[in-house]
DNA sequence: CCTATTTCTTAACTTAAGTGAACGAGTTAT
DNA sequence: ATAACTCGTTCACTTAAGTTAAGAAATAGG
């Protein structure tokens, strides 16, 4: 588990064992069951996200329906909307499998990046990264069908597709339940 | 137009006005013609740029289609993703009116940024805001139909809808032209 | 100033997604 | 063990978006 949290660090930064000893004396790891909730909607919340192993995901609930938009499986990092600016989640937050987390609060990594300027590197590289990142997944999404979305999941993502419930797939993949049933017994019968 | 890009760094860190001269000093501002293309398929750079006045877009041709998928007006920042990997970028960028720029390059970033941890600290806060704002971006467009996406560009940026050419907001909204149409259309109706 | 081109709209038709309902399989709780 | 739910699928029907084509309106270029 540490092996997996540090070989991500090594990514972008090199650590000295020192170093390694403190973060982990922090004691940062958070096992957590499938369906706990991390964050509700209208919460203020601190924390930030690591997953080391398993997977959550971030959904809305709209008009009664539950509407998923995002998963974090391992070597995915988190920090929800409503830590940056302070305000009450717009969305909720649950594991999907059980899973071990990382998790630290805004206060914990301002001291941190102050006190290591080293690690305050890797969280601005980490943040341009994932938002150059989450910029062409949009845009991959905007430019293509529902099917289309489901085929670039099927090679990205393949494991998603067996982890989760075809239902959080649909909203994830912006369309209906219904429609996504549908649309995979279209691709079946493409095939044959 | 100094004032502009002043104001935007004040919300993240405060400058003496010796750091002001230094980062005027770089003489990064740079004026550019409406329809002027920053950045083609297939070239790499290492540009990044702020929007001081006017309007740069985001496209790719696909199957010969120009499909647009972002904007950046006054007061918006734009890494490409081909500048964080070093990789051909997959898209275009280019002028959608007469602009004014402020164009860096990431060696001079880097420079500055470990020069002055000062500047590196308002990259982080920068990008990880941006990641989380694009994130909630991203969310409403996976749960909203294309009419409700047009709904809430009126709403928030009201402005696009004046400037930029309708084709190329249908895309952004991630239907036909045609659809972007017929939609408009159809709300009017309903007003009446 | 007029022409050429681009941009926007409209229309008719096709295709796919949304909706509401029903069913069976699998799970959970009592 | 059985009742109550959840989940995935299928069906019939509705609605909206994609597609192809044509024409009007606006814009740019010579």
């Amino acid at each position: 588990m540490e092996n997996t949290l540090f070989d991500f660090i090594s990514k972008y930064i090199s650590l000295t064992d020192e170093e390694k000893n403190a973060i982990l004396s922090l004691d940062l790891f958070r096992s957590q069951k499938k369906g706990a909730t991390l964050l509700e909607k209208g919460q203020k919340s601190k924390h930030s996200y690591f997953v080391l192993k398993g997977c959550i995901r971030v959904y809305y609930i709209i008009e009664g329906e539950e509407k998923t938009t995002a998963f974090y499986t391992e070597m995915d990092a988190l920090t929800p909307h409503c830590v940056a600016n302070n305000t009450p989640s717009e969305y909720f937050i649950s594991c999907v499998e059980d899973s071990i987390l990382l998790v630290s609060s805004s206060d914990m990594e301002a001291e941190v990046n102050s006190k290591f300027p080293k690690f305050e590197t890797m969280c601005r590289m980490l943040s341009e990264e994932l938002l150059a990142k989450q910029r062409i997944d949009f845009d991959e999404f905007k430019t293509s069908s529902p099917e289309q979305r489901y085929q670039n999941l099927l090679e990205k993502r393949p494991d998603l597709i067996q982890r989760v419930p075809q239902h959080q797939l649909a909203s994830y993949l912006g369309i209906q339940p219904q429609s996504l049933s549908r649309l995979r017994a279209r691709i079946l019968e493409k095939k044959s």
